[in-house]
Formats: structure tokens, sequence, C-alpha cells
DNA sequence: ATCTCCCTTGGGAGCGCTCCCAACACGTCG
DNA sequence: CGACGTGTTGGGAGCGCTCCCAAGGGAGAT
């Protein structure tokens, strides 16, 4: 019933626990013929290499750590998350790493697990989501000396990692293609300004909008409610936008209904664009046009940047494809374009 | 730069390993003022006990472990699973337990890598979920002999701990409502066949609407896509049924994006309940009447159950709140009741 | 035949911790 | 005053593994 060990190898084999620990890592020192038998001896008894012995002398945890800082409605409305996590996966499984997974409430419940992961040696290094302005997370990363790698823009990182994707293209494209199609009022419904990158995207907004009419920014808190308050509240407005970008795709099918119910056709009256596809883009009437980004993909990338990181390369940042704007039925000219 | 051990503390405090093991681990041997010192160097000098080392002493691995084995599309359009981790860890942190995550391909997958997380001691025990007809994780992991909490209904958990919720009475609940309202005509689009909980929920369908006109059930794999597809069938049929209960949210949204395409009026022509609640339902127009449960607070329930089954308790099954239902303006009574 | 040299092998220390055991001091009781 | 119990302490084995070191043995060179 017990496990077996080594030792128990050895005896069987008749040599010593050393010349199996080679054998079974592949290490010169012992002879083929031995090592055929000591596999064979260790695959028969089922023998598995006990982790924490192994870490005991030093070696990996074999295991990286990844907090999540978002209340759970949140977190099980955002399909971003789990395809992430899909994405680091398939890289860290294939390398025999864990994800290890905690969710917190805030930034110092998040330093602290991290704090105790990496004391406890439990991880060998980290991932850093949702990157805030001036946030807190980076200095400490810093001093402890792991290995992290930041998903997010580098302008957040420190000296920290970041694999991250250009978030002012995708936002030019979408407001050239908007203008293109005769759009002069734009209006963005961002998620939480403290995020990097919603400040970047709201920068470029800005910058892109330059000429036209008016190009109000709101913010929200990424839910369906918020967006579907802040589309209300612009849709009432005295001139309202012909068009409207949302920061992610709940926001934007609440958007949707919102339009619908106060009687404007999407997208003769009122175009949208969702930032992040997912399959719920393409089940509402009309599918939505989407900002497209291959994230399991991007959380690969970020997977394997660590991996090297922890291997003791010293890799760059890493820039992955931007979002590509991904049209279908909730875009189109307006119906007031020539007013 | 070196981490500080308990023979650092012992050095600066003149004790012995064992009196600060004692210490710090609030265990009697060590007398109070001798306790406080050695707790303050701790302390001071930042140390942190490393888990390898308690581990390797037959100690707890103080983590869970949990597959996941959906494609990563499906897994980041179910809100359900994200919502089920935050409950989870809400729990396991509170008792400094950490979750270790892999996603996987299919059933053997799942084995291996339950298999080598216990074989090299990773972890204490583990959660099943997504419990199929005659699943084979069940026999392995009762030969295992590993702490396991099925997240599912008894009938399949074998001789392992089953934390689940009644299936038939919302099912129940749902047909006598919609019957009440005057539907005679119900189909139920549903998940995967293979999953215990979509047999149970078929059976108990059966069973309720026994004595109605024609009930059918399409099974599908969860996606937008199929849930789209059976929608279009249904309703193209030469007597289309008054109302559809989807087994997921995002099957009910598509199902009405579809209807309204089809010139259909929700709820006049056609009544919508979907099976768990998200904020999904309640962002598209009309707003969907769903199954609601609270998903964190049954991961909390398993996470609890799985905690007292690696101390030693024998817990029984749990059995957790039903999903009740929550009427909002999809579902009333058909145009063409009185026929 | 003797001497190197290298490949193979056994032995054992040590990783950080827990926990058992023996030693010790002190106080109480016969 | 000595025997004993209680509470505190130091010492050290052992968890499973890695890796260093030294010893053994066979082959080739002299």
């Amino acid at each position: 019933m017990k496990r077996p060990t080594i030792s128990d190898i050895a005896r069987q084999a008749g040599v010593s626990k050393g010349a199996v620990s080679y054998a079974l890592n592949g290490q010169p020192g012992v002879s083929e013929s031995t090592r055929q038998r000591i596999l064979a001896i260790a695959d028969e008894i089922g023998w598995r290499p006990n982790s924490a012995a192994r870490a005991l002398n030093g070696a990996r945890a074999n295991a990286i750590g990844l907090t999540l800082c978002r209340p759970a409605r949140i977190l099980g409305m955002e399909p971003f998350f789990m395809e992430l996590i899909s994405g680091l996966e398939a890289e860290l499984s294939a390398r025999d790493f864990a994800l290890m997974l905690q969710v917190v409430g805030d930034h110092d419940g998040e330093i602290a697990v991290h704090q105790r992961w990496w004391g406890e040696g439990r991880i060998d290094g980290a991932f850093l989501v949702d990157l805030h302005v001036d946030d807190p997370r980076v200095p400490v990363m810093e001093e402890l000396g792991m290995p992290v790698v930041v998903i997010g823009d580098p302008s957040g990182a420190g000296t920290l990692v970041p694999v991250w994707s250009d978030e002012g293209a995708p936002v030019r494209e979408t407001v050239d293609y908007l203008t293109a199609l005769g759009h002069r009022r734009i209006a963005r419904i961002a998620g939480l300004p403290k995020l990097v990158h919603t400040t970047l995207r709201d920068r470029e907004f800005a910058l892109a909008c330059a000429g036209l009419d008016d190009c109000p920014v709101v913010h929200t808190d990424y839910t369906g409610e918020e967006g579907a308050r802040a589309t209300r509240r612009l849709l009432s407005s005295r001139v309202r936008p012909t068009a409207i970008v949302y920061d992610n795709d709940i926001m934007a099918v609440a958007g949707l209904s919102v339009a619908q119910e106060m009687g404007l056709a999407v997208p003769a009256d009122l175009s949208i664009v969702a930032w992040d596809d997912s399959p719920l883009s393409q089940v509402v009437r009309p599918p939505l046009t989407a900002l497209t980004r291959d994230i399991p993909a991007y959380g690969a990338h970020a997977a394997r940047m660590l991996l090297d990181l922890i291997d003791g390369s010293e890799p760059g940042s890493f820039e992955d494809r931007a979002a590509s704007l991904n049209p279908r039925g909730s875009t189109g000219p307006p119906v007031s374009a020539g007013h």
C-alpha cells in the first residue's frame, strides 16, 4: 500500500540508491543495461517521484502561481480568463508544470499569496494579470526576485517580463472603420479606469477620434448592468452617438438589448463593436462586430516565456498579435449619415 | 539572500531545532516565554516554512487537485466553472489550501494527471466534476484511496463522497409552471447526453411531461451554435413547441435570437427557460426566466466536504439547495393556448 | 605481467522539517 | 533527605531524493 521509493527499486535491482537515481533521471553514471533493468522495475512497481523530496534538494517545484482578484460573478462572466488559463495550461502541462490558482479579494491579498507560495517553495514563478496603473504588485515581485511574466503592457511592468498585444492598433482600426462607414459620433464604453489597458485604449481612442464630432468615454466595471446603464444614458443624450465601442462582449450584448428596447435598429440607428470576441457575440441578433484575439495562444506565449525565464534565459518582452476587427451584422453606415 | 531555516532561528535563539519546531507549530513542549522569543525571531528574519520539507514528513501537501476536460472555447463560455472555482477557493484559501488546476483533453488524461499528482504527493485530495454515465474515473479514484469529492449526483459517484443538488425538483417546477401558464408542447434542449445530470434531467422531464402533448428532447454540446440549430429545427417542425427549456444560458440566448429571427415573439409565441442563471440571462431582451443556483456556495460546500474528508472524518453525501425558478420576461401564456 | 585510466557502482551526506527519546531542572511528597 | 512526577530542553533519526566521493573492475598500454 505504501508508495514505493527508490530504495525499494534499489533493493529489488540489487543496486544502490544512487544508481537508481541516475537511471531514473537519464543522467550518465550507470551502464545502459543497468538503466534498463532499473527502469523496468520502477515501471513495474509503479514508482513515482516524490515531488516534495525533489523540491527539498533545491530543485524546481514544477508549479506556477496565478492569482485573480475579481469577484466571482465577474470572473464567471468573463470568458477571457478561462480561455487564458486553457492557453497557459496547454504549454505548462506539456512541460509537466502545474498551475496553482487562487482567487483573492484585493492586491494586498494577492501579494501575500505570492510571497507565501514563493517563500514556501511551492512555485517557481508566477503570472501577473489585470495590471493596474502604478500597480503595487510590481515592485514587490521585483524585490522577491521571483520569475514573473506580466500579461499586459510593458509600460506598467517595470523590470518584469511583459507579454502583451498592442492596444492602439485595434482602436485605430475600429475608429477608422466606423469613420469610413460615415460615423462622426462614436462613443466608447470602457472597463475599469484603473487598469493599464483601459488607459491605453482611452488615450488611443481620444487620438483616433480627433477631428470627429464628439466621442464620449464612459467607464464601468465590465458588468452587463453598468454597460446597459451607460448605453441608456448615451442614447438618451441630446446628440446621441451613432456607434458605440464596448470594452467587453457582455456589455456589448447588454447595449444591444438597450438599443432595441429603445426602439433603435442595429446597425441602422446604432452600430455596435465588442472588444474581445466570444461565442456570445455570434449568438445574438444581429451578430456583433468584434475585435477578435486568440486568447489561448496569448496564454501559451506567456507560459512559454515564463518557463524560459525559469530556465534561466533572459527573454525580452514579447508582443503578441493585436486584436483584429471582425465585422459582423452589428455595424453599418448610419442612416443619418448625410444629415 | 538564502531563505532562513529553523536552524537559523535555533542558533539565534540559542535553543535546539526541536524547540523551534514546537514553538512555530503551536505544539506543547516549549515554555511560553521561549515560544514568544522564537516567534519574534522567526518573524524578524522573515522565516517561512518550506512546504517541501513539511510534505516530506508525511504531512499534507496542502493542495487540492481539479482537472477540467472541456475544450477552451466551451470552458470560456461557461460561467459555471469560474463561479464554482471561486466558491471552492473561498473555502480552500481560508484553510491555506491551494488549488492545482489542469485542463486536459479527455478522461484518460484526467486520470493520468490525478495519478501523477497523488503519486508525487502534490495533492491531498481532488474534486471530480462533469460526471459521466459509467464514469471511468470513479473506479480509479476509489482504488487510489485518495480523498475525492464528486461534484455531482450520488448515483454515479460509487463509494466516493458526492456533493449534489436535486435535478428533479427544478425540472418539475419548471414544467409545472409552464403547464400552469397553458403550455402543452414543451421542448427541452439538453446538454451532452453522456453526463449524469443530463440523463437525470431527461428522465425527470419525461416524467413531468406525461399527459402533455409532445415533449421532444434534443441533445447538444452546450454551444450556442448547436443550441441555435436545435431551436431552428424545433421551431420549423409541423407542430412547434410553445416553450423550450435550455440546459444552459448560452443556448437559451442563442435560442432567443433564433426565435426573434424567425419572427416569433417571446414570450407570446415562444416561452424560454434557461438552466443556470448568469448576468447574461438578464442582459438580453426580454430577460430570461432562469433556474438560479448559488454556484459559489455549491463550490464552498464541496470544498468544506473535501477538507473534512482529508481531516479523517467520514462525511456522508451533502445535498445542496436545488435550483429554483426565477421567472422573468421570457415566459408567459402561449397566445394559442386556447386553440 | 604490471600499471594506468576510465567507466561503473556503492556509500553516504545533506536538503528543512517533524517528532520521538533521553536528559535535566525543579517542585512535591513520603 | 531521597524518590518521583511534571515541564522543559537538546539531540538525533528519518522522510525520499540528489549528487559527491571513493572504491571496484575491466580494458588497453607499456
